[in-house]
DNA sequence: CTTATATATCGTAATATTGTAATATAAGGA
DNA sequence: TCCTTATATTACAATATTACGATATATAAG
């Protein structure tokens, strides 16, 4: 079996979005982040936040654990935390 | 300086589509190809994968020379590789 | 049970991307 | 110059993504 294409390109096309690169940065930097500490941060709307969370969760690039009343947002696996590496070097 | 997001978000929005991560996965194996080679190879219209190849062109992703009649295509640099590697580890 | 807080989901208009046929361009040979 | 080959660009309908207000859901406290 080769590589999963459509799969794969799945995974860069949720990082291929501003916001949601600075939001994955941000959790690399910062590991375990809330809704409403993104929101206060990035200055945006809490549904667009909490939506382009969504994207990243299900394509695999990000989790999350319920901690009491928050969720509490990390990035998923070392595959992504290489990627985002390579592109800065 | 920080990040730029938006650059670097369309340099993986471009990879972020299963015929250009295709095509870019193809020229990491093979290194330096023509654009019919690549046709042939797909088994899409020209068209497709020309339009295909500009995006990946005009976003730094892939460098074209000209080789005769035809167009020589080739990864742009080491971070591409090392994005398209930390995918599949 | 009501209220407050944290977050997700829905609805939708604006915008962007897609695949492909048709057409254009560029280079080399007859 | 005219033809052929290789490739790029254009035009456009179909489809997907976007941002965001409105609304729903879940949890904890009182």
């Amino acid at each position: 079996m080769g590589i999963d294409y459509k799969k794969d390109s799945e995974i860069l096309k949720s990082l291929g979005h501003p916001l949601r690169l600075q939001i994955v940065v941000g959790l690399l930097e910062n590991d375990g982040c809330n809704v409403n500490k993104m929101v206060d941060q990035l200055g945006l709307p809490q549904s667009t936040v909490s939506q382009n969370l969504a994207i990243l969760r299900h394509n695999g690039v990000i989790v999350c654990r319920r901690e009491g009343v928050q969720n509490c947002y990390r990035i998923a696996d070392k595959r992504i935390v290489k990627i985002i590496r390579a592109l800065n070097p």
